[in-house]
DNA sequence: ACAATAACTAACCAAAAAGTAGGTTACTTC
DNA sequence: GAAGTAACCTACTTTTTGGTTAGTTATTGT
């Protein structure tokens, strides 16, 4: 048990899971492992599904955990550019060992998956 | 976009996490790793905070996603154990990764975690 | 014989997470 | 000058998730 800022940990793997759980970080994380150096509506358009409610406040929550860095690229008009932290670099095994794994299941189900990486631009 | 069971996942990471997500897997899984032949009243116990709802629900998805197995050990009285898959453990790197990031992190607040294995026991 | 334990299940309800729809500013392109 | 685009924000509703309480069967311990 293990307590931190009035919240109650079962683990240190309950902690990890505190800044990457829920349902779109790690896909964020993932896809900014990818592709360097995003803007919004380029991780929306790839993150299909996800509103833009949502994906501000991850990012924002993300950001926060120091786990990306957001780059204001211009004030007027406002344009940035999102990139993995060095901790959110430090989770990259973690990226590639999910995406393998999904790819291993796919296999399993019949389903070829190749990578493109225009598939939404 | 990859489409499968009539659900649509954005990638393989996104396969991946519909079987690992969620609040309570991975932490199942990651105590079935450190804990091979656990019961329910081991895992419950801990698993701090879990409800007994909670529990039986994520122990019966894991099983039918063939992450876990259940083997009884005696019908009268009935007493079981849990054991992770081949499938489950394939996934070991990934809870150990995630216990020393988690470790790491606590590191930096300043909480030295040392593991005792019989914590809540 | 009474309480405790293991391994659950079911019904009900509250809280949290996520979706929807709309609006904003300041460019750039047709 | 009208429409489109990037990068958001806010209020409201719905859905999903999770908590609570209670109950079950069969056994062991006191």
């Amino acid at each position: 048990m293990i307590q931190l800022n009035n919240k109650i940990y079962t683990c240190p793997v309950d902690v990890a899971l505190s800044f990457i759980g829920g349902k779109w970080k790690i896909l964020i994380l993932s896809q900014l492992h990818q592709f360097p150096r995003r803007g919004y509506v380029e991780l929306r358009d790839n993150l299909p599904g996800i509103s833009e409610k949502m994906l501000s406040q991850q990012l924002k929550e993300l950001e926060r955990d120091k786990l990306i860095e957001k780059n204001v690229l211009s004030k007027k008009p406002y344009r940035v550019e999102y990139i993995l932290s060095a901790d959110g670099e430090s989770l990259s095994p973690l990226y590639e060992m999910l995406s393998q794994w999904g790819i291993s299941y796919l296999e399993t189900q019949g389903i070829h998956y190749t990578q493109d990486q225009h598939l939404y631009k």
